[in-house]
DNA sequence: CTTATCCCTAGTTAGCCGATAGGGATAGTA
DNA sequence: TACTATCCCTATCGGCTAACTAGGGATAAG
């Protein structure tokens, strides 16, 4: 199956970038393409459908950027999901495995609600923290 | 995001269709291909990888065609998705949202095991003999 | 007025999906 | 043997989209 595009990724990780800001503080799209390692323009045009669907907002001009708009707390990946990878709307010739399909299909989005942007920075720093006895 | 592909849907029904048949029973390409509404070469390819996956054999000649090697009871449509959509394996550079992408890939995949061609087959069985006031 | 930033429109490129072309091999049937 | 219905194989093509790039323009702060 396709799953996620890299497109949307990018988009989420950009968004945990600027949920680990201090409420309203901005960063702009250079610091976000270097630390996240994201292709510059490309992730100036996703910024801006970012900003299209209310996710940030922007400031121009020196110490502008982009903030995020909503809480951290009551920010879940799935909503930025359904934004950048809209439902497929079933296959028009509907047969007898297009709810299958749609099940699969809200199965996967459903996913995507589980937790919070918040979550899954705590998640991080906890993972950054552990020392790693792996190797 | 990208649900399941064309090919996917014809290979689960032409299945659908010979599941319907008695056991060890074949059906032609081309009878599938009209049944089902698929272009003709295009289900030949699809035939083939059935053949390769093991989920169907196939005999030459007249009287031939494809019969079922699994018993409908005990396939079902997610072993062919499997087949035919294989696991994204993650993209490389493995973040922290890798972990819910694999979840709800796998979740995706799940609802495909839900139940059998039996099912489906007995499920459009029973659409077809009711009524529709729908309109 | 200079600089750092966001904003916009339009490409380009590579890969894949869906489908097709044109035959070859094989198994029954007469 | 010849015929025909079927499966078997390789190669190719058009169109679409994802991913990314180019080249500037507008704006805000100092």
């Amino acid at each position: 199956m396709a799953g996620i595009s890299n497109k949307c990724l990018y988009a989420l990780r950009a968004l945990l970038e600027l949920s680990g800001l201090e409420r309203g503080q901005a960063r702009s799209i250079p610091a976000i393409a270097k630390n996240q390692d994201i292709p510059l323009k490309f992730l100036e045009s996703i910024m801006r459908e970012l900003k299209e669907a209310g996710f940030v907002s922007s400031t121009r001009g020196k110490e502008g950027g982009y903030r995020l708009v909503l809480n951290p707390n009551e920010f879940s990946p799935g909503q930025v999901v359904r934004t950048f990878q809209p439902p497929n709307s079933l296959p028009s010739t509907s047969c007898c495995f297009s709810q299958i399909v749609n099940e699969a299909e809200k199965a996967w989005f459903d996913q995507f609600d589980k937790c919070s942007f918040r979550d899954v920075l705590r998640k991080k720093a906890e993972q950054n923290s552990v020392p790693d006895f792996s190797i």
